[in-house]
DNA sequence: CGGAATCCTAACCGATACTG
DNA sequence: CAGTATCGGTTAGGATTCCG
């Protein structure tokens, strides 16, 4: 008994939420996070997108639309939705006409921001050592 | 004539590599690093996936495959070429019967693995949270 | 303005089989 | 062992239309 405690401590210590199983939960909480449009919604809520505002400011839904250029109004209020259910962003609705709706980050987006900026900021600033492996590795094929 | 070399610095310095431009090549590479496999891949080559090794690996293709679980030898395989493609990983091939490959972290994907760990440890400890936030969004539909 | 609903296709991706 | 090649299902995601 006391055996088979022990081992299934030793498990659940070794395995509690470790993104490498696939059966773990954050392993799912890792595939929503590492998304494009969430990262980009992420630095933008968080002011990113201003000039440079530094701090975490409101955004209407077409404002997003409009700075994350590309995105589509589907992906953007499918990848808004899950954020707001998964508590990283709110969900402001204000009964004007027509109706006004901000978002902006929970202290836990703001967390998130926090690791999801570096991933942004790496892109930007590798991009030109990038391009120049990828040439070096095409050259010879 | 100034005034336009002025207005054109402004605008370039603004838009060099901005990942909220869709046509911006950082875009696309924010795209490719934002990916489950990639973080796992970074986590793996960088030690994380041992007990605590401390440091970066050299792992073979069974080994990775192993670690990761739930990945196809697909997935497996292409992302580590585009990995490779992009100057984040080494590929050795050791001409043994049968043949050995080992795969390694270059310091540009080191210093990729820097900001993807963050990712995966934000998804693992944040897992609880999460739960929580969601089911309470839940709750009220 | 800020969506929801529908349709549709391109890609992703897993499963399988085969190879040096 | 470490892949490549092929096939087929699932789904991400764009375009369009309509609504409160």
């Amino acid at each position: 008994m006391a055996a088979v405690d022990a081992a299934e401590k030793r498990t659940q210590a070794k395995n509690a939420y470790n993104a490498f199983l696939a059966a773990c939960p954050s392993r799912q909480l890792l595939d929503r996070i590492s998304d494009r449009w969430v990262v980009l919604i992420m630095c933008a809520l968080a002011g990113d997108g201003a000039g440079n505002a530094a701090g975490p400011v409101s955004m209407r839904y077409s404002e997003l639309s409009r700075l994350i250029a590309g995105v589509s109004q589907k992906m953007l209020t499918q990848t808004l939705r899950s954020l707001e259910r998964d508590g990283l962003v709110t969900r402001t609705v204000t009964p004007t006409v027509p109706v006004t709706v901000d978002y902006a980050l929970t202290d836990l987006g703001l967390s998130l921001y926090r690791t999801a900026r570096g991933l942004r900021l790496w892109a930007q600033d590798h991009m030109d050592d990038v391009r120049a492996r990828r040439d070096a590795y095409d050259a010879d094929r």
